[in-house]
RNA sequence: GAGCCGUUAGCUCAGUCGGUAGAGCCCCUGCCUUUUAAGCAGGUUGUCGCGCGUUCGAGUCGCGCACGGCUCACCA
């Protein structure tokens, strides 16, 4: 018989034995005084020589048994404590069963004083105890935990059982969201919630998921991003919000993308990209002052800061730094194409001028920008819904930000004339009828709303996994995604 | 979608030149009343990812497939 049968029949046989007993081993209240570091601390709390008695409750991690005398360590959210039975206090049937039908995975409460040990652990003494929930599957194994990844993706909860390191990111990862809302919360911004289901995606430049409503027998998508719906807000008057959640992109995945992802834009009326940038800059020291203690991160071995004021350059010096390029020399695509290929560098054939500038800076600027840099001034191409620069009107009032080689969100002075984003968007059609599938769609409903009327306004979109990535010094965003996507097992 | 690497016990890993599948932990039995990688003695574990082939004989060699990791492509 296989062993995992087998181990999870004895288990099973060992919970049945407990109810033949009388013992539930799944009951439905816990009554425990005290977490347990909670119990930690009271202990450390009380003053010497003064008895403190608790009651805890937790899933056993280990358990070592000395004859009549055994210690274990149960963990409960908060951490772990060590838990000493003795046959002479619990009496012979209690420390039996103890001994018998109880395993590493279960969950127990025990009560009684606590103490020190020898080696100087603070224990309880157990006077009392409950088995509160039975596992019937082994934990991973204590000496190296669990290693595999793909064990620790599909089974997080081993993972977070057996590392702590993970544990540590996620718990990372809800403060750093925390921080931001507060953040924003303290300058104002309201925090809403729009469609995940459209009737029409945009936002942004990526294939969408499509899904279907029986009820109004309709194709939906799934958003690729808010931003259309926010904008909405703003011409409703809101003059500051914020969304945090999901998009969804049907595209590739890899270490640094997943088809479902955590971003948050944010749109201020009566500001520009400058203003964005300095938001950016703030938000970000900010909130690692608040969760770190310090401005400076250390990603694959870089130091990097994090406080204001960032780098700021256009696109433009960025490539010709890097690249010895000139994009305004280059202003179509075949000669941009040429200087390329003069210089060595490879690219690889894009639909139009902006993208192919978008793609040069990819390959010779993006890896280099480890210290917090804004890339700003990008081709109105690829910028379908932001606002044009005054003196350039082939550029626009766009920003990247990329911090340790990793971009990071995007910004502009958003597009508010109805009749340019008209023109915009029949742009972008043109390009989906040249087999850009990443196209913008047409929206009449934006536009009509657009056309009661939009304040000049600044937006900003970032994620939050690569924020989290950062900050944890993580190079695969699989390892900041509870639940990363991965093929179904067959 | 392409390339490279990986997949052996519940976990972490060995496995030589193609010749009866291993270790530690876990688990089971016994001893052990301050241990903490507890210890001591004994014992059990397997579709070697799946399939086909080569061979007297395949964990090992070949081909195909699945899943994972990395790189590329695409994107944030």
């Amino acid at each position: 018989m296989p062993e995992t049968r087998e181990r999870r029949e004895q288990r099973i046989a060992k919970l049945e034995r407990l109810r033949e007993l009388g013992i539930e081993p799944y009951p439905a209240r816990v009554h425990r005084t005290h977490s347990t570091a909670e119990a930690l601390e009271a202990f450390q709390q009380a003053p010497e020589g003064q008895r403190v008695t608790v009651r805890v409750a937790g899933r056993l991690m280990t358990i070592r048994v000395m004859g009549r005398s055994t210690f274990a360590h149960i963990a409960d959210g908060s951490g772990r404590i060590q838990i000493y039975l003795r046959r002479d206090l619990l009496g012979e049937e209690s420390y039996e069963l103890f001994r018998r039908q109880v395993d590493v995975g279960d969950f127990i409460e025990a009560e009684g004083p606590l103490f020190r040990t020898r080696t100087g652990e603070i224990t309880v003494e157990v006077h009392d105890w409950r088995l509160i929930a039975k596992a019937l599957r082994p934990l991973p194994e204590k000496w190296h935990g669990l290693k595999d990844v793909e064990t620790r993706y599909r089974q997080r909860y081993l993972d977070l059982i057996a590392n702590e390191e993970v544990r540590q990111i996620f718990i990372l990862r809800s403060k750093i969201i925390r921080a931001i809302r507060r953040f924003l919360d303290e300058r104002g911004f309201l925090e809403v919630e729009t469609p995940i289901l459209q009737p029409i995606y945009g936002g942004a430049a990526a294939r969408p998921f499509t899904t279907y409503h029986n009820a109004l027998d309709r194709t939906l998508y799934l958003r690729i991003a808010d931003e259309l719906y926010l904008k909405r807000l703003i011409i409703g008057g809101f003059d500051k919000v914020y969304e945090i959640g999901h998009n969804f992109r049907n595209e590739g995945i890899s270490v640094k993308h997943n088809p479902e992802f955590t971003a948050i834009e944010i749109y201020q009326a009566y500001a520009d990209y400058n203003d964005m940038m300095r938001l950016v800059e703030e938000l970000f020291s900010s909130v690692a002052q608040e969760v770190l203690g310090t401005t400076t991160i250390t990603f694959q071995g870089h130091e990097i800061n994090l406080a204001p004021p960032w780098r700021r350059l256009t696109m433009r010096e960025a490539i010709l730094q890097e690249s010895g390029i000139d994009i305004e020399e280059h202003r179509d695509y075949e000669s941009l194409w040429q200087a390329a290929e003069e210089r060595g560098i490879k690219l690889t054939k894009q639909p139009n001028w902006g993208k192919l500038v978008e793609k040069l800076f990819a390959e010779t600027v993006e890896p280099t920008l480890i210290q917090p840099t804004f890339i700003t001034d990008y081709p109105v191409e690829i910028s379908p819904l932001a606002k044009r620069k005054p003196e350039a009107p082939h550029l626009v009032e766009r920003f990247e930000f990329f911090i340790g080689g990793l971009e990071c969100g995007n910004a502009f002075t958003e597009l508010n004339d109805p009749l340019d984003q008209r023109e915009r968007f029949l742009a972008q059609r043109k390009e989906a009828e040249g087999g850009d599938e990443e196209a913008h769609p047409m929206d009449e409903d934006f536009l009509l709303a657009m056309e009661h009327g939009m304040p000049p306004t600044g937006g900003l979109g970032f994620g939050i996994d690569r924020m989290v990535m950062l900050f944890t010094d993580q190079t695969s965003i699989r390892e900041v995604i509870l639940f990363p996507q991965l093929r179904s097992k067959a």
